[in-house]
DNA sequence: AAGTAACGGATATGGCGCAGTTCCATCGGT
DNA sequence: ACCGATGGAACTGCGCCATATCCGTTACTT
């Protein structure tokens, strides 16, 4: 037996004649006939009672009609279904982001473009910082993580920075500094320099130090924030200052204030990585709209 | 796309190799592979990953394999079910009998040894009176009937007297008549005769009336009984008497006997019947079961 | 009532396309 | 170098479809 034979039991059935039916599938009644003769044969009972003005289902043929008929509608979602997984339409990918990303413009913006994009595609975030986003990419418990980090040591994962942009100083608004739109770094070098623990966020650690030290200081290093948030927490407790990505400015809270560096300003850069090998398709798809996304709003470069 | 195809591409996907799967199918290799590719071409995106030592299937693969597992589970349901309707093994079938029927001892035997045979199919069961069985019958709301008749003047409806038996004299216990083993109906001329309403059951009413004037009187009309189960209350009321089928002895009451006829017995038949035209296979099946059943206990005539 | 036409299913025959066989090449892993 | 696996090419046989025709039933006309 093969869907012709159900297709073409199906439409004798509808139609009630053999003539009509044919001649809706597009073949000759005898052959129609013949295949039908064919499927009785090998199931072995009748399935039409053929009477002078057409065929009715016999009980053995109302009985095959009640399971087949489902046939042509099974058959056509299957073939959608691996259409739609073909195109990555279908499956599930598993998004992590620090935080201080989720705070970039276009982040949002490429989570909800992609949902609109692959609705049918199951895409679950998660926050983290990025020390332990890079671990569960790698342990494959994450697909993608977008995080301020220019470079992973590891051949297994790929990294594209997709934007960047400078950082910006935050202080509490009491302090002498706050006055001026412009802060210089070295107007600091007393103040306590509040950083999240370096093993959490090493990249943004390394710069946060580097720009003191450019700036002709050793910061002294202030209260350890546990997350982004404790950062303008302990800034707004008036416990020190810190260097944050622009798109931090969003974050605001009573007592804190952001200021522009005034002389050279360290670059935050936001980047996406994945894993390079056993890309799915809904993924593919996903890195490559991103992609597409920030080359058509990040150049030129922003500063 | 044919279950053909189906068939194949769950074997491969089952086997992860097309080498064994065609082993496994009964076919070559090539072909195999051919015929996978003819599929993959049909819905537009690749099925199977090819790998050196095999093939893996894809996500498209994945969810196309999703949907068509099913199909060979349901194909052969599919032929299954028509084989067991073509067989009457499924279907319902809806039997009328008549009170006094059901105390024969074979009707209830019938309607447990058919279920037994076919437990697919669904028989109602609907006790009424003779002349609304008949109607009920014809009208198509009822597929056989078991009732005390040997004949329905009607073209359409087949009927088959399956067993025959003695009627025997119920009697109140206090009547002088009652003390012997038998009774001779001319004791009776005196007292008065309970029936049931002649148009619920013309058969029984005038066999019990001839069989008086064949005793020699004319009977004298007792109270009229709206059914069986009140006959026999009637006579423990002491309001007279009645003939009924011998299987009745089963209904005891408190003040009443049954006794046997001396002289010319009147017979009571016990009849299946069914409409002529457009039998089930499993109404087919029921009555050639009820026809064998009491061609094996009715034989010899039981007096 | 008889003859004719129309409708519908089934049988017979021939041809074309497809599925399967056989052989062999290529590739990757051991 | 050898083995296992997939895929390509040539060939063959079978099955599906088209066409012609027959048979049975029903409806219509005379």
């Amino acid at each position: 037996m093969e869907l012709r034979h159900i297709r073409y039991f199906l439409a004798v059935a509808r139609e009630g004649n053999f003539t009509r039916a044919a001649a809706r599938i597009g073949i000759g009644q005898p052959p129609l006939s013949q295949q039908i003769r064919d499927l009785e044969t090998e199931i072995g009972t009748a399935l039409f009672h053929r009477v002078p003005h057409g065929a009715e289902l016999t009980e053995a043929g109302a009985a095959f009609h009640d399971v087949v008929a489902q046939f042509p509608d099974l058959a056509e979602r299957a073939i959608r279904a691996a259409r739609r997984a073909g195109r990555g339409e279908t499956g599930t990918i598993r998004v992590g982001f620090t935080a201080s990303a989720a705070f970039s413009p276009s982040v949002p913006g490429v989570f909800r473009d992609f949902r609109r994009a692959f609705p049918a595609v199951e895409m679950t975030l998660e926050e983290s910082n990025s020390a332990q986003l890079v671990t569960r990419l790698k342990e494959e418990q994450l697909d993608a993580v977008f995080l301020r980090q220019d470079a992973i040591a590891d051949d297994g994962i790929r990294l594209h920075v997709i934007s960047s942009g400078p950082m910006v100083v935050v202080l509490p608004a009491g302090h002498p500094a706050a006055k001026h739109d412009k802060v210089s770094l070295s107007q600091l070098r007393d103040d306590a320099l509040i950083l999240t623990p370096r093993d959490v966020g090493p990249t943004h650690y390394d710069k946060v130090v580097s720009a003191c030290r450019n700036a002709g200081f050793e910061p002294q290093m202030g209260q350890i924030a546990p997350q982004l948030g404790s950062v303008i927490n302990f800034v707004a407790a008036e416990l020190g200052f810190s260097l944050v990505p622009k798109p931090m400015t969003q974050l605001q809270a009573n007592g804190v204030v952001y200021r522009e560096i005034d002389g050279e300003v360290p670059i935050a850069e936001l980047s996406l990585a994945y894993r390079s090998n056993d890309i799915s398709i809904a993924l593919r798809n996903f890195v490559s709209r991103t992609l597409a996304a920030h080359r058509s709003f990040s150049e030129p470069d922003e500063d």
